[in-house]
DNA sequence: ATTATCTATAGATCTATAGATAATGC
DNA sequence: ATTATCTATAGATCTATAGATAATGC
């Protein structure tokens, strides 16, 4: 068999694209180091020398997709945005969105760790600043909370007919019920 | 070593709690059949005997607990009563809830399944029917998506402020803003 | 005699490592 | 000479099964 070509980093990032991919599509105890190799068209040593373990590799992803949905777009419309991202892309099947991979393996401490801190270093921040009310964390956990599971019910258990819903339809019904959950309730 | 009373009834019956139990906390990868009988009392073997693979038991799990929640409640206040179950419950460790083993096995096929049929055969067909909408089915939908992200953040991934926010307020605020959800928007 | 329980282990993984091989850089 | 790549395998699981042991029922 010949040998793979010298290079470190395109090796180095071959793993990772191929872990991200994998990882949202089965989650973590699914996938296998052996998957990861071969998808990547690496030796599957070569994942230890380069992450040293599974779980190292696994981190490495969850922080190279950390700020790839919020970094980009500004605070005001960031809720519509993150929204229309989830929503749209190719429909019910985006098995390569940087959340499946963590929903995929909440079963395992590192993907739970790492969405709680994404969640909560990024995402809370931002949608708590949209409303002045007292519990303004708290409401905006709810917002994040309906986030997670239209991901979770629209494409990782695909569950109909809000999978195959009309995007725009639903980001509509979202946002208006948003607003009235951020607004300032006199009790 | 003395060997167990002879009751298949109480045997199967210590299995299926087991199970319960450890697939909620960790869901089913790493849940091993060693741990279930371990935790039961039960020599290994007895759970091929009884279930014929862990596949199965896990399938009798969730087929047992699938008409805990929803069928107790009548029709019209299930919304309330099932955030108010999900909500109240030993606060946010709740390891036992039935959906969390659910939840905690996304990356299992019968697992998703399990939600997918469950959430659509009942809470589904419930939630649809507060509204008289065009698109009450979707709508009911984003009900359940709440529900479901809000079981997620709070009892599986323990974010907080949300783990520990007061059950009564937060339901208030879910209240209020599906109420806006289901209306009849003109368009 | 029947059958619930237990022992022992097959067979198939899967992560990780030690050390050989081979391609590049000086 | 350095180091990226590959081979081979240790060591630790984990599910499942075959068959022995022992407790109940007739």
């Amino acid at each position: 068999m010949t040998t793979r070509p010298r290079d470190s980093a395109a090796t180095r990032a071959a793993l990772l694209d191929a872990a991200a991919v994998l990882f949202a599509e089965r989650g973590f105890d699914r996938t296998t180091v052996r998957d990861i190799a071969g998808r990547a068209g690496v030796n599957q040593a070569l994942l230890f020398r380069y992450f040293g373990s599974k779980e190292a590799l696994f981190a490495t992803v969850m922080a190279r997709q950390s700020h790839e949905l919020l970094a980009e777009s500004p605070a005001e419309r960031a809720l519509a945005r993150v929204l229309e991202r989830m929503l749209d892309e190719e429909g019910p099947r985006l098995h390569d969105h940087p959340l499946h991979a963590a929903l995929r393996s909440v079963s395992h401490d590192g993907a739970a760790a790492a969405i709680r801190q994404r969640m909560g270093d990024e995402y809370a921040e931002v949608l708590s600043s949209l409303t002045d009310a007292e519990d303004a964390d708290v409401r905006a956990d709810l917002v994040l909370a309906w986030l997670l599971g239209i991901g979770l019910l629209r494409s990782v258990l695909a569950k109909e007919p809000l999978a195959s819903a009309d995007p725009e339809r639903v980001s509509e019904h979202v946002l208006r019920a948003v607003q009235v959950l951020l607004e300032r309730s006199e009790r």
